[in-house]
DNA sequence: CCTACCGATCGGTAGG
DNA sequence: CCTACCGATCGGTAGG
């Protein structure tokens, strides 16, 4: 919710006097504007689609001229590799942190619980949307970004598989990890297309019901 | 795997004599071209998507000049819907001779199965492009049309409903039928962008391992 | 179903 | 970051 940057360093862009000095990195990667474009980028790509949204409808969102995104990114698909690899490192920092909240020694079935509450979050919680353009766009990626952004979601699944894998050694899986993974996967994604219709759902009991179909529970010895 | 036409009925476009009578219902709604159009525009729309895919790709494809698509059809909408229609048509059909070939009083995790690998041929098998665009595209189709298709949908999630609620009768899902379906539906279509990278798999194999991970085992009394 | 075409839109750029 | 603009493309149509 808040504004992550503590008030000391990043450049107060509106109130401060006009410094002479040039500005830090005005079009560079941590650039205020910039940001504010990939934020409303998101937005729209993922609203109408990527082709569907023209360069303008995103620089008017933003209060700029039709030609002014181009000067932060050299072309709009650019601007959606900017949004997809900002919407999985978001992602991933997030997955961190939601592991690290969970006590010490935690059953792995309450880890990939975890996982997936914060995965729906970051499909369906307001403002996310860049994760849902990333699975939705990737089509309209060049060979080189797809490559890069695969490496992110690499990293992203390295924490399922790991939680799978211990289930599957614990016989509490009734398909092949590696299987079991790709369709649960599908079953949160899926939840893009329907989740708003289920409103008396709310994430947490969804998260905990998707745990529960797909991991049996432990036996009680 | 072999092409479905017989050698005998179809017409032979281009090796046959001009006959000057008038073509039946040349641009009905059963006209073989008309047909060529939606089979053809499925196959772009799948692997580019609808946005990136013009007219002119369609009727270069198809042998015509780029302005006779719209002969056939009043707007490249239309063609969507009728790529949608068909789909949706065809695998409804499908899905009928499906449970037919079951024997009488199957369980109704063997029914369900049966419904999963149809529907993962609908998705993946060569040729059936039709459902894919569907669940891609909807979000380009007008209210009106997107109610036409949505009802169809509805018809086909009704041997689906069947099967599941007598599954939970019988105490063999771990979650409301009404949400576990919503997983499956979203388990099976995540198909589309894994399946062809897993080759060792079968869609049968994967059909049987997709319905023992939703499904309980019967209980053996 | 073809020919020939229109009007609008869009990504992108030069130059400041 | 704005102004002014270009070149290309695209959905769609008139008329045959």
């Amino acid at each position: 919710m808040a504004a992550p940057e503590t008030l000391s360093t990043s450049a107060p862009a509106e109130t401060a006097p006009r410094r002479r000095g040039r500005p830090r990195k005005a079009a560079g990667e941590g650039s205020a504007r910039r940001d504010a474009l990939i934020a409303v980028a998101a937005q729209h790509f993922r609203s109408k689609g990527f082709d569907a949204t023209t360069m303008r409808d995103i620089a008017a969102a933003s209060g700029m001229q039709s030609g002014s995104p181009f000067y932060h990114f050299k072309s709009k698909n650019d601007l959606l590799c900017a949004v997809m690899e900002q919407g999985m490192e978001r992602a991933l920092d997030g997955q961190r942190q939601a592991l690290v909240r969970l006590p010490e020694g935690a059953d792995a079935a309450v880890r990939l619980q975890a996982l997936v509450l914060h995965h729906l979050r970051v499909l369906l919680a307001p403002g996310h949307d860049f994760v849902a353009v990333m699975l939705y766009e990737q089509r309209a990626l060049a060979r080189p970004e797809r490559l890069r952004i695969t490496a992110l979601k690499d990293r992203y699944e390295v924490a399922w598989k790991r939680e799978l894998e211990l289930l599957q050694a614990q016989a509490r899986l009734r398909a092949p990890a590696s299987t079991l993974r790709l369709m649960l996967f599908g079953a949160v994604h899926g939840a893009l297309s329907w989740y708003d219709r289920k409103q008396a759902l709310s994430l947490a009991q969804l998260a905990a019901q998707i745990t529960q179909v797909f991991v049996l529970d432990a036996p009680t010895p």
